[in-house]
DNA sequence: TCCATTTGGTTTACACGTCAACTAATTGCT
DNA sequence: AGCAATTAGTTGACGTGTAAACCAAATGGA
């Protein structure tokens, strides 16, 4: 039930082409206003973004060294990406490499003291950053949100899977 | 609670912390797996990324050339930024500089024929990608979906404006 | 055993966003 | 007129994402 020709017709009456357009159009800005919230907090604190943050997250999480490119798969980063996001990282001493012996194409990566106390710093300002963000909507209201969000994403997933 | 897709999607044992927290990672990902799609349509269609078809489609907007920097506050692009992007569509012809006589400072942009025809070879595709993107939830779906959008970046948008 | 294939990861090239520093033209104040 | 401050725009450095080419180690036949 795509809706075809009679789309086009409407098209310029509407201050958008359609409901789907605002929503798209909501979509982006909205998380593109709260992402910069976030990153500038990763900055405040010393990292670069939240992709780096969030590969010291999932090292925390895992507790013991993992493959690269599993640190990848679970980051949505691709491939080629995450060698120079592990680079800086261990510049920072914040993450260490380490060849495997067993199979020496396999590099892993862990998570340095270094790297857990700038997290730890994290924490709280995190969680504070979240109930700034979307404190203000009702649990249920939440609840709603994610739900139309998951929906909305499914076709997406199903063609082009990941993660 | 209803289990919540992304907690499955992600490896992760535990809840999430809070609906805040899942309503967030859900805006992300969602946002993150539509634009995909859209990058990849302008990609085929020669266009290096939505910046650049956003910069075309406000020039055909406009229909006339527009100060470089005007073009910049409209695209939420930041100002050393949008030289780059200028300068690669001019690369390929898609816009044209000229200086301003009076202001010479100021230096406009316009769209080229070049630009005009590659944007009405675009507007169908991109039609149908909204309505492939989107085209499963209802109008009711996506009116609530807009709205909670629009609230839930209304604390973003009053410290750190911008048009 | 030998060689093609697959797999893990890096390199390179390019587009983009951000920040800081800079040039050039204009405005404003005295 | 003269000079400081503002404005328009560019440049450079750096981090990130993506695609293509690439290297080296491991695997799987024939």
């Amino acid at each position: 039930m795509l809706p075809g020709k009679l789309q086009k017709q409407i098209k310029k009456r509407h201050p958008f082409a359609s409901p789907m357009e605002e929503a798209l159009l909501n979509l982006v800005r909205t998380t593109d206003r709260i992402q910069i919230r976030f990153e500038r907090l990763f900055r405040q604190h010393g990292l670069d973004s939240s992709s780096q943050y969030n590969v010291l997250r999932i090292l925390r999480g895992e507790g013991k060294p993992l493959p690269i490119l599993e640190v990848a798969g679970r980051t949505l980063t691709v491939t080629p990406g995450i060698t120079g996001l592990i680079d800086r990282l261990e510049r920072g001493a914040l993450v260490a490499r380490r060849r495997c012996t067993e199979d020496r194409r396999v590099v892993f990566v862990s998570i340095t003291p270094q790297g857990l106390e700038l997290l730890s710093r994290l924490d709280e300002p995190l969680q504070a950053l979240h109930a700034e963000a979307l404190g203000h909507l009702s649990r249920a209201e939440l609840e709603s949100l994610s739900r139309l969000l998951e929906k909305a994403r499914q076709p997406s997933e199903e063609s082009g899977e990941q993660g």
